[in-house]
DNA sequence: CTTCTTGTTACTGA
DNA sequence: ATCAGTAACAAGAA
């Protein structure tokens, strides 16, 4: 499921590789991935090149020429970046997997012969085409980036401020805090050694800084392992994720610190996982 | 066959 | 009007 660290690691992937590169090829197979109609975005894709990529929350930005390209992988979403087919002998073509796939849904074709796949199992995952006035509206919605200097303790602060509901509920609601899912909010309780079903109100001093300082040093990681490969994840180039392998809680039979049976519960309709021995 | 997976949103009720 | 909780969406894995 991609969160803030792996849309941000696709994000970087993509930069020097498809920067102000003309597109040359739009192929839709799925036309309910695109939101609005399909021939304006076909004809405005056309000839035009990301100028920019940008990410708020777990939103993509592609800046066209005019316009803006609005990629959300929501679920199962990827985005695959190769460069043209090589041919090996004997007539096999050979690369990494082999794409396009029957979930290949999107195609661009760039003027070198590289392409892009927006492949979704899915199909939650959806592109738009939007206007500056638009784009300022949907990213408006979002809460504050967690790793900018905007989402300071006093900021973070104010948001559980008068809070009626879980600390997990609170990290998870894109209005309020950008780009945390349900992995990474587990992962923040964790390292704060806050349970994710605890009220707001009854936090402390000293857990509400664990867990403002959590949300930072957890997606830092996350970043830095490129993501996590929980289900099909992968990277632009087409490879998972290795942050699973630093996974405290989430999706964890034992905690990685005291081996305790991780326990699971449900809250705000998600799967919670936690310690009962290292959280309180 | 049932159950489980999750990001977002529409809807419901307080 | 505001806030919180939940069903629905969808398709595949187990």
């Amino acid at each position: 499921m991609p969160e803030l660290p792996e849309v941000e690691t696709i994000r970087r992937d993509l930069l020097r590789r498809v920067i102000n590169k003309k597109i040359i090829g739009v192929e839709v197979k799925k036309v309910k991935l695109i939101r609005g109609r399909t021939d304006i975005f076909i004809n405005t894709l056309k000839g035009n090149s990301f100028k920019k990529i940008k990410r708020r929350a777990k939103l993509l930005v592609f800046e066209l020429k005019k316009e803006y390209l609005l990629i959300h992988l929501k679920m199962t979403g990827q985005l695959v970046y190769q460069k043209e087919k090589k041919i090996i002998a004997g007539g096999h073509t050979y690369s990494g997997q082999q794409l396009p796939n029957k979930y290949s849904h999107i195609i661009f074709t760039f003027a070198d012969s590289s392409r892009l796949f927006f492949n979704d199992i899915r199909q939650f995952g959806y592109m738009q085409l939007v206007e500056k006035k638009e784009l300022e509206r949907i990213l408006n919605v979002y809460g504050p980036e967690p790793l900018t200097k905007e989402f300071t303790l006093k900021r973070f602060k104010e948001i559980l401020d008068q809070r009626q509901t879980a600390i997990k509920a609170v990290l998870m609601d894109q209005s309020l805090i950008a780009g945390l899912g349900n992995i990474y909010a587990s992962e923040v309780c964790f390292f704060a050694k806050v349970k994710p079903d605890r009220p707001v109100k009854t936090l402390t001093e000293k857990e509400i800084k664990d867990l403002h300082q959590g949300c930072e040093v957890i997606l830092r990681q996350a970043i830095a392992k490129r993501g996590t490969t929980a289900n099909n994840y992968v990277d632009a180039f087409g490879q998972p994720g290795n942050f699973i392998n630093f996974l405290k809680v989430y999706q964890r039979e034992k905690c990685q610190s005291c081996a305790s049976v991780i326990k699971k519960k449900t809250i705000a309709g998600r799967s919670s996982f936690y310690c009962p021995q290292c959280q309180v």
